[in-house]
DNA sequence: ACGTATTTGTTCGTATGTATC
DNA sequence: GGATACATACGAACAAATACG
C-alpha cells in the first residue's frame, strides 16, 4: 500500500465513499501503518489517492474526528489521535507516580516561581485574609517527554517560608514540603471545568489556543487538617482523561 | 451612572487605558449594577462612553474574558459570565437532588431513546460481548431553565428490557431503574475529559461550537456490584464545575 | 518583521441517487 | 408514476491558521 497509489472505492455498493474512507484509514491505524501521533497525508492528496473531492475526504475526516481516532489542525494537517495518559486522581495523588503507573516516563520542572499578595480565590480556600503572602511554584509537567500539565501551586508563606529554596534543593513539592517539615499532604476536594488556555499555557503545552485544557482546582490539607497547598492545574484535554474512583 | 454617560479616564496616572476599562467594567459587575447574564453595551457604546477607539475597549473586552469574568459571542454581544453549577460528584450522584443542593430549579427531559448495539467503548466497562444489545437513554439537563448537560446513559438490555416504557412512566432513570427491578445504584468511577462538542449537542446546549464541553464517562453498578450504566454526559464547561470530594 | 507556500475551514452552487408518502 | 425531502458527491473560490525562509 502507497500514499500515491490509487486506492478504489465501490460506487455502487451501497456504501458512501466516505463510509469506505473511513473505514480504510480507521484500518489502517489499527494496523499500525499509522502510529498515534502521526500525520495524515494532506485532505488533497487523500482526495487523490481515493479518486473523489476534497469535500467526501473530510467527511471521512470529520467522522473519525468526532469518534475521537484523529485530530485535525487547521493549518497543520491531520494526525491519528495519541492514547490519553489516564490520571488518576485519589487521596494522595502524586504527580511522577501517578504518571509512572501509566508506563510512561514522568518529567517536571519549575517555570515560574515567587512570593505573592493573596488574591480572594487562593486565600478563602487556604484560609488566609486576602492580602496576606503565599509562595507560588508553578511546574510543567510531562510524560514521556510531551507537555502533559502546568499547575500553579500555591503555599501560605507563613508555614512554610522557605519553599522556594527547599524546592531547588529537592525537585519534587512532595520532598520540598518534607524539608519545610510538612511530612504529608492529601486532598480535600477537586473541582474540575474547562476552558481555552491562555497563549503563555497554549505555548507551554505546545497545543493550539483552540483546543480545550481541563482545569483542576485541587485544595490539600497537611495531617492534622490544615489547608496547606491550593494548586490550579492546566491539562491539554486531548492527552488526559482525569480518573476519579471512590 | 448612566450608559451613554461619559466616564473620564485618567491619560497620565501610570496605568493603561484599556487596564482602567476593565477595572470600571469589573467594578460595575461587583456593584450588581451588572447582573451574571446581562449583556454589556456594544463595543461601539462602550469606546463612545470611554471616549477611546473601539481597539481600546477590545483589549479591556479581551483582559476580561481571559479571566472568565465575561464571555464574547461573535455576532450577539459581551455578557457577563453566569456563576458556574457546581455539581458534585459522589458515590450516589442524582441529578436533580444535585442541581437542588445548589438552589437551583432541575429539570430533565428525554431526547433520545432506542435499543442498539453496543459498541466496544459501552460494552467494554458493561461486561457485555460487542454486539449485545444495550438500552439507550439520552436526556438533556436543565438548571434554572438553563440547559447544563447533555448525557447518554446506556444499559445492558438483558437486565432491563422494559426500560424504555419504564422511563416513560416515570420521567426519571433512578426510577424507572426501581421498576425494572434495580434498587439502588452507586458509581464506581469516573473519566473526565474536555473536547469541542459536536454539531448537535452544541445547539442542544445552546452554546457555540468554538467553547469546550466538559465530558464525564460514568460506571454505575448495581447493589450486586454488576454493571448496570454506562453514562456520558457532556457538560457545558462554562456553565458547569465538577466537584469531587472523598 | 514580512511575504509566501501549505494546509485546513467555510460557503457558495450544482447534480444525482435514495427513501418516503 | 409523481412529488418531495434528504443525504451524497463534486467544483470553485476564498478565509484563516500555520510553517518557513
Amino acid at each position: 500500500m502507497n500514499a500515491t497509489e490509487q486506492t478504489t472505492l465501490s460506487r455502487r455498493g451501497g456504501v458512501a465513499l466516505w463510509r469506505q474512507i473511513e473505514q480504510t484509514i480507521e484500518e489502517e491505524i489499527a494496523g499500525d501503518r499509522l502510529a498515534p501521533g502521526d500525520r495524515l497525508p494532506t485532505e488533497h492528496a487523500l482526495a487523490e489517492r481515493f479518486g473523489v473531492n476534497r469535500h467526501t475526504v473530510r467527511q471521512a475526516l470529520a467522522a473519525l474526528e468526532e469518534r475521537g481516532v484523529v485530530r485535525v489542525e487547521q493549518g497543520r494537517g491531520t494526525f491519528v489521535h495519541d492514547d490519553p495518559v489516564a490520571y488518576a486522581v485519589r487521596k494522595r495523588t502524586r504527580f511522577s507516580e501517578t504518571i509512572r503507573l501509566q508506563n510512561r516516563e514522568p518529567n517536571s520542572r519549575l517555570v515560574r516561581s515567587a512570593t505573592l499578595a493573596a488574591e480572594p480565590a487562593v486565600a478563602g480556600p487556604l484560609g488566609l485574609k486576602r492580602g496576606e503572602s503565599v509562595i507560588l511554584l508553578e511546574t510543567l509537567g510531562e510524560a514521556d517527554g510531551r507537555p502533559i500539565s502546568i499547575a500553579s501551586h500555591y503555599f501560605p508563606a507563613c508555614r512554610v517560608p522557605d519553599l522556594i529554596a527547599a524546592y531547588r534543593a529537592e525537585e519534587s513539592i512532595t520532598r520540598a514540603l518534607m524539608r519545610c517539615g510538612i511530612a504529608d499532604y492529601t486532598r480535600k476536594s477537586t473541582r474540575v471545568t474547562a476552558r481555552l488556555p491562555s497563549a503563555e499555557d497554549a505555548r507551554a503545552l505546545h497545543m493550539p489556543r483552540s483546543r480545550p485544557v481541563l482545569v483542576a482546582e485541587n485544595l490539600n490539607l497537611d495531617p492534622e487538617g490544615r489547608p496547606i497547598e491550593i494548586s490550579i492545574s492546566r491539562m491539554a484535554a486531548e492527552r488526559v482523561q482525569l480518573v476519579f474512583e471512590p
